[in-house]
DNA sequence: AATGAATGAGGGTTCATTCAT
DNA sequence: CATGAATGAACCCTCATTCAT
């Protein structure tokens, strides 16, 4: 066997696997996961029973491929802040994390279903690891304002409380920007939820 | 029939109904729509099979009945904000619709699971009838901030996103009271998520 | 509920399950238990696919059912020869127990297949089973064989080889009564494998 | 083309068909005919699944050719007694042919496994298959056995019966050799079985 | 000749719903 | 009214076979 045809060999196999996890997610969004079934998903991947088979263990399986794929997807956009940073203010830092995760999300409107709405999974564990990644996120931020606390910059609070009520509100509007289809203003929407967070934290001294 | 057989048997009704919804939020909340199985609900209101199908048309209907009193439960609880009120401040107003929410909700977990992870409803149409009553709080919660800015209270700014941040970090704070389970310290949680709001779309100089 | 009625539905439900056995039995008997398909039997039994399932949890269960109650008939069947009895030579004795045998399994084709051809079987496991039977009955006889000789009436030999040969035997002729279908003279057949095994072990000189 | 390459290309092939053979062989007898998939056939031959289709037109004539080749060789093994052979007392040619079929069905432990059990097999079919082998096989002994009546050497009976019994407990002993693993004495076997079977069928005074 | 990805009929099982008692 | 046995559509998954490479 040619180096170049075990390459091409492994080409199709990755284009089969996106074309069936594509199919899956937009099932998985619109029915759900319980609701949707190999039928539908086969279907729309336009491939036999058998070959969904070839490719993953099971429904469950797929579905656990997309998650941990958007997961990290996520994870890899969100980078955590520097105070120390010269070239970017705190603020802006934000404002390019937030820009990065709504990009990312918009791109792919049924993985963005899934991940807004974690009734979709299909069972307790699933809903448990989404919600383990939404927890670590809000300790993420509330080690930020903690730190922002002992800097003098973020205002004395219970730092978790608000911390998820930060992560709410960007759920909140990021939820709003998903289903509101038409313009996505993403700057205009990032400009509002910054501003409306700042002032939520931010010590009154402080006002940028 | 003696009218006095008749109120009896229509109670006894009303009972067996009550038995049975309580019984399938319950199992609902604990396994999801999808995965709870009549089996499960009758077993959990010791009833017979037929006998469910005598109360409610089927699976669909009784969690239809579910959702429909929770809405009513929290539409109930949610008073409009009369800035000319005299006895209440616009912030105690929002602090008592809180309060009566949180209390609401925390006195119902399974119902508050299934408010709260639209994931666990059975299909698109119920997610959306969710949705469609989270829009409604949106637009509530717009309109009180299109009034504030008119009456120079609120800083100007895009209500309506502001709105789904407000509601968006209600929803992330609740979550967490929800699932932290302890002793969920509501005045405490209610005071945090008020300051931060109240920060974050009033004027400056209205500053309280 | 009185109890009239209550033995009624309990009996209603041995009529099912003897229904779905016999139909199974003979499904099994004609294809083999990993052809037989539920579909076959619930066809055959003239039931739906889940009532099927209402009284036995799988197409294995039903199977295993079948085994035991057939090797719980033979064994009830089996009598251990008693030299001392005083009414019944033990060559009547061994002639009433196959009689008894030949009876049972003549009076149920199917399940005497399933009996006679261990492959038929649904793995292993039930082979083996089956295995062990005969396994046993293969032990019983040695040690009549062995009782025998120190009794000075069965020669001298490897008693478990010649149990071996002599079960063998008689699963020969009881197989050949079973497939030539006809007039099964039991009594001849009987005759006449008893003439053969007892020439077979006895001592010259005991020859009756 | 040269014929030596031609030679060479057709050896190749018959290598390639014992190979799959062999494997098919013992992946049915480990697993029946049923439960053996193709997959575990091809993995144990170490062949490509197409591969196997260009050798045999599937499962079931693999089986087939399995059982063909099995049936020739014991009817090989197998020679038809002459009484007027000065070199081998009948006995002796029986204890040969039992020496010989045994020692071909040691030799090949998966085959004997298929042959044995007749429910290894894929179908009515082969069971019948298998069924006319023995059928044939206890023909030829109950022709003996007349010619040896017409002689005056075996007892006046019902032929086609022994002949059964005979043959059945040829099968149950060789069973036993096969199953009881460990030092397969079959010299001793052989002299047990014929000894038992002789006894069985010949008339008193030939007493040998 | 050899490969292995693709196929789809068919398997066993579940469960919401019905209906005779 | 209440019951629970019966129903059958729909589910997920397997595997013998085909065929383009």
């Amino acid at each position: 066997m040619s180096n170049a045809q075990e390459e091409r060999a492994a080409k199709r196999r990755d284009d089969r696997r996106t074309q069936i996890v594509r199919a899956a997610k937009q099932v998985f969004a619109e029915q759900g996961y319980n609701n949707a079934s190999i039928s539908q998903i086969i279907a729309q991947a336009k491939i036999a029973r058998g070959t969904f088979y070839l490719y993953f263990d099971g429904k469950r399986k797929v579905f656990d491929s997309i998650l941990s794929e958007a997961l990290a997807g996520l994870t890899e956009r969100i980078v955590v802040i520097d105070l120390g940073d010269r070239e970017a203010t705190p603020r802006q830092q934000v404002a390019h994390n937030l820009q990065r995760v709504l990009t990312f999300l918009l791109d792919d409107r049924p993985l963005s279903q899934l991940l807004l709405t974690p009734g979709l999974t299909p069972d307790l564990e699933s809903a448990q690891r989404l919600g383990a990644f939404y927890e670590r996120l809000t300790q993420m931020i509330a080690a930020s304002l903690d730190h922002g606390i002992r800097m003098g910059l973020v205002r004395s609070c219970d730092t978790e409380i608000v911390a998820a009520a930060l992560l709410g509100a960007i759920r909140g509007v990021t939820r709003r920007l998903l289903h509101h289809d038409g313009d996505p203003d993403v700057e205009r929407v990032i400009d509002e939820i910054l501003t409306f967070g700042w002032r939520g934290v931010i010590v009154e001294t402080a006002w940028e």
